[in-house]
DNA sequence: CGAGATGTCGCGTATTTCGCTACGACCGAA
DNA sequence: TTCGGTCGTAGCGAAATACGCGACATCTCG
């Protein structure tokens, strides 16, 4: 039983919702190879935390109060802690996983799956391998197979596009892009067009939620 | 044994988050007095559930995948189906707590809660007070204080409106959230016109950009 | 009761989106 | 140097959306 109890994979939670937090502790103590060494719901506390237990693993919440999860994932890759990372995210988008992944995670699930699932991330990640839920691995794999850049997030974009994308981000519709870059609406639209297929946004709702969120995180999640 | 059996407490459960609804779950059954009667994840099913079962108590989570368990409440209420309903939520708001206070709700707690503040909240419910977290209660009642009419912003909205408003935010198309919400286009279309009249906005992207900042601001800003 | 707020919807037109095509410039590999 | 790729630019037509209008039924509250 000792050596068994010292065998155990050792865990550390970064959430930021408590109770979320205590079912995914209760989720793991509950398995008999593994144990929680800790627990923080900031990025600070985090790192301390990962710096001083080198855990097995650790579970990131994306979205916490402070700097997210993605800073914390850089943070402990800079610094050349080498913990394998599972990010736990409310976004089911593609774009999220392939910045995480980027950034060095070893797996991404979303809050919404049931904690068999959870399990099963935990297990493969702790196994070395990397854990996508099927829905969002098959969409990314879809863009590597379309012979698309590893390259990912918003460095793939040209200048221009880019600037199109800030713009967007500040809230500018096409035609007053067009007007302040001296362009054809057309021009304008043809660079939505192509930011979209680059960003694999569905349609201007979601090129529009991105280019905010892109510029409202003043440019530093890009990777 | 027996009769204690039967005397336990019934609860429901609306949540549309799985893990969430297994932690509640779990929560509830290993309290000696209480026992989970029902699950649901939307509020067609909670409806049926809540109306068949005639539980003492129903935890509804405010955001849902089709519409908001505000919803529900108000159904449920229209429908005279007098079940005391403790809602939980993401957000840490006066605002929503106002709402669903109004719509007849009994409780209103978030998910930043530990689970023995939601046993808490639960308890008081089914004791038949009001249960609210001192911090949202203060903040109520200051605004009652105050004279209330701070009404800037956000806070003129409509439920239906908001609810609308926050969809945006989270880069859903018109199209989507008629879907959602079970809406006609048009209709949208009517709520979209009158936040921008309420909130003073020129075009969608405005108002896109203002919907997404604010939600992505956690709602913590206004009132 | 009556006025106003709210939830719901339709219509017609203006505007935007979107998918497609295009074309010259440039750049790197064959 | 020719070929293939990317980049900046732009137009077209069909489809979708935005937008301003009106409408109507509830509901609430003075």
């Amino acid at each position: 039983m000792n050596t068994e109890a010292l065998q155990k994979f050792r865990v550390v939670l970064v959430e930021d919702h408590p109770m979320f937090r205590e079912q995914l502790a209760q989720l793991i103590n509950k398995e008999p190879g593994m144990t929680v060494c800790g627990e923080a719901d900031n990025i600070h506390d985090a790192f301390q935390l990962i710096e001083s237990k080198a855990p097995d693993i650790a579970i990131v919440d994306l979205t916490l109060k402070g700097p997210s999860g993605l800073e914390l994932i850089k943070n402990l890759k800079a610094k050349e802690i080498d913990v394998p990372v599972l990010v736990l995210s409310m976004h089911d988008e593609a774009l999220y996983a392939e910045r995480v992944l980027k950034a060095g995670a070893r797996g991404y699930i979303t809050k919404n799956e049931v904690s068999r699932e959870v399990m099963t991330a935990i297990c493969a990640v702790l196994r070395g391998e990397i854990y996508l839920p099927g829905r969002i691995a098959s969409r990314i794999l879809e863009t590597v197979a379309l012979g698309r850049k590893s390259e990912n997030g918003v460095t793939q974009l040209t200048d221009r596009e880019l600037e199109v994308f800030e713009l967007i981000g500040h809230g500018r519709s096409t035609r007053e892009i067009s007007n302040q870059l001296h362009l054809g609406l057309s021009t304008v639209d043809t660079y939505r067009a192509r930011i979209k297929t680059k960003l694999h946004l569905e349609n201007s709702s979601q090129l529009c939620h991105e280019a905010i969120r892109w510029v409202s995180a003043g440019q530093k999640a890009s990777v």
